[in-house]
DNA sequence: CATGAATGAGTCTTCATTCAT
DNA sequence: AATGAATGAAGACTCATTCAT
């Protein structure tokens, strides 16, 4: 009996704690892609959220832990949805092309989380600083990537070639299409171009007849 | 008489303008380069340069235009160089092809003018300052590309697509690996990456026989 | 019957309420003493005594109140273990000398008490506020010492001396010789400066011979 | 000629940039001792420099640099006062006597220093940060007053005692003292303590006929 | 009694910019 | 043309204190 309510009482304050970090972390995304992030000061998330501007320093240690956890936010949610959809694409063939699809298909619904990201890219400052984000964030997706257009080959699906680079190929695609549309929505038609390297791609990897 | 002294006055006053301009631009993208942007201070600049701090208030308006400035060289000098690549190719499918190849070549080159224009990517307050951007930055460079590859489908030599979406797709693939090369030089081998895009857009773009 | 339960509820609470002020008022005075006074938050007295935030507010009226609590737990300690070796010295020649000693002694066994002291000591930020202080703390002390100096000198175990100046002489040696020890250890040999402070002001309190 | 000019615009500029410091730092022991140094925030103290918030920040590296200038300055200005009384004493017991009465008078004539002084005594996080405050400003002090005790000794004007204890003995009853006249003028008279501490220790450490 | 989330005033610090020399 | 001292706004962060639970 005890441990259930000391076991309430902590998943309580948990709960409590996450949500108040997720709120913030989402407030901050949103004001990111609004005004940037060289304006997006803590004292105007805290605004925008709606709290007082202590309330970030108690929930995060600082400034570059909030955007950190950004980040994670950010990859975290992109990373699910794409994973469900590859993960429900009968051959490495129709993987590829559903990791390309639902990339751009997240984007399109979640414009304000890639405006933060452009703007996140940018705030890295020592080379070290770049080099561990990419580590953490792009190496993943690279591998995912990576994973499929190997077992692609493995299953005689895929033509010869260097899964690793073909999977920076892919993902940069991705992201520099998306760079674009980010600077302006009327720039570029993210469903013709998500249709275009499907295609294409289909085409570089399939092995000739 | 005196009109000539004057010029004369005026065009060493200009050169020497000039290259004082030249000087701190260059310096503020090796310090964007090597400390990141939020650290680019233009103290910091200053230093770097080897000037005075009033300096470079002095020759910019501010900070602001500084940036501006560097965002111009950075394009400037990209541009005249494949531009030059693609000149010199014989028809529309060399000439995409050396649009490609030439950005890579361009970037191997010049890594600090990469890796400070992605921090200056992210550093646009406003969706209105990023917009503007696009539009002066990314759209002459979108807009050669449509140009090689609309003349191509006009000569026959390329297949039926839009030329807007392709051309913002090179454009994209080529920007996207720069970016992973960008935060980590050992992420991804720009060689390769070169042969593979310019393979997989070659058949693309190619008519079927 | 009812007045019982409320009386015994009382003291409960009484004893219970006591205890906390002191475990809260040693926390500080420990926390002072390896953190250093500016480093002392509430945050972090609370933290070191292993309790919530909000109970140091709970039990003192603020800070303040609780610095005062320490500075009174310091010098009561500190008071009742001279006054006891002073009280069984069976004449003022050797209660003098015991009232040396018994500094000593107490500062080797008590270090962070001292510690804490020190950093205290410059914390009280206007005039009036150290005026007070000195009032309230360090007037009973020298007031001790006086006493002892003129029934002396009544006694005719002294010679002719301001009894005033030289209880604050007095005082001061312990203090500025605790000050070094306090700042390092290593710097000082605590027992000889008692025995030379001690026969120092034993020669000059006696009455030629 | 070009040389001069240039040694004329060095000496300038670091005369002026001297200039500043000097005032600033002047300014801060007085604000120090007036308001308590918890109370003498940097904006405090440009204001009663009359100077704009950012000049301190322009001259020092931060509120930790001021301060340990601030240091610096107290220990120096009153080591050179005592030093050169010292040094016109003809023997040891002359010097010895010189030192104290020096210490005494040259507080009498500059309180707000050695208010300043108390406060930042306290102010030393660590015990790292008190042992090196220790080491870089009271060892001088003490090494000072043990040559002159060592060489009384040499030369058999004083008895056979620890110099080192001695000189802490000495520092530390000037130092006491010294402290509770800052927490209240009117508790010590400090002539008479003055005169009372250099008879003590001249018969303290003189030979025995 | 106790908790800890929330507050907002206050501090240090950085920085673009101005201006007298 | 150049200097660098000075400014003041804006930022992140700390912290004592309050209060609903």
């Amino acid at each position: 009996m005890r441990s259930k309510i000391d076991q309430v009482g902590q998943n309580k304050a948990s709960f409590i704690e996450e949500a108040r970090r997720r709120q913030i972390v989402e407030g901050a995304i949103s004001t990111i892609a609004s005004a940037g992030l060289p304006q997006a000061s803590l004292a105007r998330i805290a605004q925008d959220v709606g709290v007082s501007r202590g309330v970030i320093s108690y929930h995060f240690a600082g400034k570059d832990e909030l955007i950190q956890q950004v980040v994670n936010a950010l990859f975290a949610e992109t990373n699910r949805f794409i994973k469900a959809r590859v993960d429900r694409a009968p051959d490495a063939p129709h993987r590829l092309r559903a990791f390309i699809e639902a990339s751009f298909e997240f984007m399109a619904a979640n414009r304000a989380n890639f405006v933060a990201l452009v703007d996140i890219w940018g705030s890295f400052g020592s080379p070290e600083a770049k080099r561990r984000f990419n580590a953490d964030m792009y190496d993943p997706c690279r591998r995912h990537l990576e994973g499929i257009l190997r077992r692609g080959q493995e299953n005689g699906d895929f033509r010869d070639f260097s899964p690793r680079t073909l999977a920076a190929t892919v993902q940069g695609a991705i992201d520099g299409v998306m760079l674009q549309w980010v600077f302006d929505e009327a720039a570029v038609d993210l469903a013709d171009c998500a249709a275009e390297l499907a295609m294409m791609f289909d085409m570089a990897t399939r092995r000739r007849a």
